[in-house]
RNA sequence: GUCUCCAUCGUCUAGGGGUUAGGACACCGGGUUUUCAUCCCGGCAACGGGGGUUCGAUUCCCCCUGGAGAUGCCA
């Protein structure tokens, strides 16, 4: 039987890195078997259902490149929008209640909530639903029920024996009936059927081969069993994923920092990056080899490489893999990238002139290499298209000098701009070296001073092709510049 | 509390009854270099503890410990 596989997330939040790896794992078994991968919305929470997290759903699937064959907008199984199967999930229910597998519960949630407290007052050993309307007569139920008693529908969970299921990775997981969930709600007061009874009813009824889902879910899985057995169907296989931790060893979220792949798209980071480090969270291939394409991955991908133990997440490995792909790009698909990150911070105009383009042509080969996330571009060209205003002029100081050494320094190096343009590196790098040795100084410690005059930091692109680029008139503006500001906080 | 799952460098991981326990990130040195970065070279660093099984366990089994997850009319 071929491979079915399907990513279901719940639109009440943005994607985060735990759903869009499940998302990848999903899509890649599903390719790697030549099977089908399938999108379903599961949107039974009315409450918490928000039209941007659909929103944001779509827009990253489409960022990573990632395709679905069936799912809302096509296939044969559908609806594949769990709020568009209303009436199916209702048959279902309506199903078991007929069987004796399920029941109306009149539970207020107030009732609920007292019961839970006693529970923990007690320190009761058995904890959850205490099972009252279990044994209701049905015949009265469905009057109350009929007269318009809000109501819930709860499946009766067996009291005795135990449920095994088999999770790929995992092996056997066993269970025992009495400490699955007692009585878990499958259709809520607003009719619309939980997680668990949407799920186990769209699994079966699309055909689903293997369910690939975070190991969160691992306690749901006997009552998930019990619930096909309901039903008089065959389970699919499991396969439980490795949770995604943060750095202090809890499931990763926002206060280990930034988790919604939202976050990465605009943060400057590449999808190629992001779907191999992701990816690399419980799954490996080899003993070496840590580059995959995503188009290797729908080759390369296996089941049997996933890892039993959670992953953290290493924000600075994801960077280095960034920036290794940021090399890798091609410059004009990498420019193309850039660009509107220098118009969003004003660097250069929308559209952007010609004299700007070139500079920026000029300046590429210089911060490629320099580029951890594309949105440090802005940061780090800046001062080849805007003025600065102001110096720290503590930063001109090389070690061993002071600061009233400085001017003097700017001073020589604006005679020797003179014919710079000129001039190759290497020419301009002797009589810089020539200069130094004059003073009786080092290289680094005349350019420093001369770094921070055209540059505005200590840290900038290679200085003379940086001079080049802005051209030697504001250069010899920018040292006069500096060296005034010096000489007036020396004064 | 109860149930379930997990356990190799700080992190991601490879490996597997006998190995100098391998790679990568991070970190630390060194080289290239006008800063930074890139690149190259080198270094640091791990089988949680206790019992078995075995000639021999990091590897297999059990216990402990530790960690995590679940205990919702959320998924």
């Amino acid at each position: 039987m071929s491979v079915r596989v399907r990513y279901a997330p719940s639109p009440t939040g943005l994607q985060h890195i735990g759903g869009v790896r499940t998302a990848l794992f999903n899509y890649f078994y599903a390719r790697s078997q030549g099977g089908k991968f399938i999108l379903r919305i599961e949107d039974t929470d009315r409450e918490r259902y928000n039209d941007e997290s659909l929103q944001d759903l779509y827009d990253t699937l489409e960022w990573l490149g990632v395709q679905w064959d069936e799912g809302p907008d096509k296939g044969d199984f559908g609806p594949y929008v769990q709020s568009e199967r209303f009436a199916i999930y209702q048959d279902y229910a309506e199903k078991l209640l007929k069987d004796g597998k399920a029941y109306y519960c009149f539970c207020t949630s107030e009732r609920l909530d007292a019961v839970r407290e006693e529970q923990k007052k007690n320190k009761s050993k058995v904890q959850g639903y205490d099972r009252h309307c279990r044994d209701l007569d049905p015949a009265e139920a469905l009057k109350r029920k009929e007269a318009g008693e809000p109501c819930v529908i709860r499946l009766k969970v067996p009291m005795e024996g135990k449920t095994t299921f088999h999770d790929e990775i995992m092996g056997d997981i066993t269970r025992k009936n009495s400490d699955v969930s007692p009585d878990p709600v499958i259709v809520k007061t607003d009719g619309f059927p939980t997680y668990h009874l949407a799920n186990v009813i769209d699994d079966h009824l699309m055909e689903i081969t293997h369910i690939m889902r975070a190991q969160e879910w691992i306690p749901s899985g006997p009552l998930h069993v019990l619930l096909y057995e309901a039903f008089g169907w065959e389970p699919p296989k499991y396969c439980h994923l490795p949770l995604v931790m943060g750095k202090d060893g809890s499931k990763l979220s926002k206060r280990h920092g930034a988790t919604s792949l939202k976050d990465f798209r605009t943060g400057g980071y590449l999808p190629e990056a992001i779907i191999n480090y992701i990816t690399l969270l419980g799954w490996s291939f080899d003993d070496s080899r840590e580059f995959f394409t995503k188009e290797d991955l729908e080759q390369l991908f296996s089941l049997e490489k996933l890892s039993k133990s959670p992953a953290v997440f290493d924000y600075k490995k994801l960077e280095w893999f960034n920036g290794q792909y940021i090399r890798q790009r091609d410059p004009e698909s990498l420019k193309a990238l850039l660009l509107p990150e220098l118009q969003k911070d004003g660097v250069v105009s929308d559209p952007v002139t010609e004299e700007e383009m070139a500079v920026f042509d000029g300046a590429f080969p210089l911060i490629r290499e320099r580029l951890k996330l594309t949105t440090d571009v802005s940061e780090m060209i800046r001062f080849l298209f805007k003025d600065i205003d102001s110096y720290e002029t503590a930063d001109a100081v090389p070690k061993k000098m002071e600061l009233k050494d400085i001017p003097a320094i700017l001073d020589s190096c604006s005679a020797l701009l003179e014919g710079f343009e000129a001039r190759s590196d290497e020419e301009n790098e002797k009589i810089f070296f020539d200069k130094a040795e004059e003073l009786g100084i080092k290289m680094g410690q005349i350019l420093q001073p001369l770094r921070v005059a055209i540059t505005g930091t200590r840290i900038s692109p290679p200085l003379f092709e940086s001079i080049r680029l802005l051209g030697v008139s504001k250069a010899a503006w920018r040292i006069k510049a500096l060296s005034e500001q010096i000489q007036k906080e020396t004064a």
